[in-house]
DNA sequence: AATGAATGAGGCTTCATTCAT
DNA sequence: GATGAATGAAGCCTCATTCAT
């Protein structure tokens, strides 16, 4: 098998990656319900009839997408997570993390907040989303009970650090901010200082 | 204006309104593109055609929409506001006072927050939006001059504190925290602590 | 109400009628999965959303069209039945009643016969089916009884008589015999003497 | 030829063999244009595309169908006739042979008789219908010319034998009726009582 | 020769909008 | 002014057919 061939191939195989890919810019323009299934296969540069090929229906495929970066961004925080490290090193790793995450898919990142809740998701691409909210919960009652953290309701102060690092990722994506490592850096900071005893 | 003229006309005049919150409680629950015009009129308990008589067309009602709520929460935060207060008071006076509206109208301000940058908005309904952010901005950077907030970028500063604010109404709106004033007076202290100097 | 509106509005009650006329002669000619829906609406005259605000689906109109006919065609042959006379003039009023529909709605008759079994009736369409055969059943088990008719099995009696009718009737859609009230008098004596005893 | 290239041969053999059996169950089961060109692959387990090296398209393939199934029952039914023996013995012979057909190919009798005079039908397919029809009719017309038929038109009499053979054998692929040679032979006894002077 | 992935025309259905009443 | 029946463009999806392997 020569370079040629394997390059078929390759090109092949990609076919419902360039589906999920092209799916997740146009949801991301448009939503969901504003995105036509043939746009999806004209960016993707396949038939129409193609992505029923890979997916099932339109749902089954902002499910796959879904779930396909949920559970990146889960492996890329929780993956050799530093548990025995204190609390604001941890901290600082779940942001950095993130950030890291954010910075190279901020397509990818957008698509996954702005999808959240939407109707069109199943239970078990509902049940992803909880997977690193619990993790972040854990995080908190465990820091709260050593004295670190402001001893105020977990889920607020969760609520006020996701809401803080999405609005920096969603005014980088609205060319209001230049997303950088630095600036995470910076946010970071200042949303451990919004939640510290 | 006799008594029967009058009940007339307080039914017609309520007509729009009636469509207007029919559409806000259905494009919160399923999004412009989502929802279909009938359901909208089904709702309101006027005729299909009627919303026609009123709004131009299905971009034209949400825009409308938009811009009433968007006019409403930035006359809420910007009527008497304290210019000559301290930036602590005047902090908290915002911060205050969007609550007070997120807690009146959580459906408005989830439609306003869902329908930011969509497509379908016009250019004098995004020029609305620009109302409040300019005025926060300015206010940073006074705040900032006087050495009282963090020299970091004013549009970092704006966009945790939007996000963090955001994140605490979503929260609310997904069950995860009960909404209260004293809720709000907490998240508003974590706030500030952010992005003090 | 003067005359014009009368038509008009007789014109607009008219709609379903006019599709179930238009999908009945296409079914015939096309079979259910031979014939498009929008083809439906074209000979209907209406528009192809139109039929969709009478008939839930394109099944949910074969089975209308099947319910209505053969609703007809029962009550045609079982209203007012001579219970109290002998088995041969029984006979003779079935197959004449039968003979006066299928001569005044030749597509109508063709359409119940050749859509029977399909997978698209629902159960309520199916049981219609029943309400003929169990009928004709019990009159060739009593004329049975009284030793007036062969004492095979009713059920291949009525296959026979069925389906010799159904030939009769076959014939004449396909052009080799002109169906005539004369024409199934001799079809009657010929049946008759098939199953007498 | 050695075994091995036999097996090959007879594999390949096979393949048209098998796609038309295939097609056969389906149509049967779900029509013509309910039926699915892979589906009709998968069963007769080929490649969706190797249909179209034997058939040029589905049309070809029903039709193809159709005369082969047309030819057999016509062949059993010409075959070796007697010609020179009465009519009621004819008459016989006809009935009995096509009981045969009928008990040993259920489905392909079905479907001939369900796939008649539909549009996707060729006008050769057509033409092989009336091989038996003419010689029946031949038939009918000799015995009345002997006064052993009653003297009606030879149509009608032909639409009765053959709607009554069909009802029958109707009958029992809906499981109302045990097809057996003992019942052809009570049907025919009937069917000729039904024509005779 | 055989395959089955790929295609896109066409089918069923929805829905924004119009218009006769 | 108000209605809602009617429309047809457009959306999701299927499937007969092709073609690269």
């Amino acid at each position: 098998m020569n370079i040629h061939s394997t390059r078929v191939s390759r090109l092949s195989t990609d076919k419902p990656d360039a589906i999920l890919e092209a799916a997740l810019e146009l949801f991301v323009e448009r939503g969901f319900h504003g995105t036509a299934v043939p746009e999806i296969a004209e960016r993707a540069k396949v038939g129409a009839g193609t992505i029923y090929r890979y997916f099932e229906s339109k749902e089954a495929l902002v499910n796959a997408l879904y779930r396909k970066w949920k559970t990146v961004i889960a492996q890329m925080v929780l993956h050799e997570f530093p548990h025995d490290r204190p609390p604001r090193e941890q901290f600082r790793a779940i942001f950095h993390r993130m950030a890291e995450f954010a910075l190279a898919h901020q397509r990818e990142f957008a698509f996954l907040e702005f999808h959240h809740h939407s109707s069109y998701l199943d239970a078990q691409s509902k049940a992803l989303e909880h997977q690193l909210l619990d993790f972040a919960d854990a995080m908190i009652r465990q820091a709260q009970s050593l004295g670190v953290l402001k001893p105020l309701e977990p889920s607020l102060l969760l609520a006020l650090m996701n809401g803080a690092f999405l609005g920096v990722v969603r005014a980088g994506s609205e060319g209001q901010l230049v997303l950088s490592p630095r600036l995470f850096q910076e946010a970071e900071q200042c949303c451990w200082e919004a939640i510290r005893a």
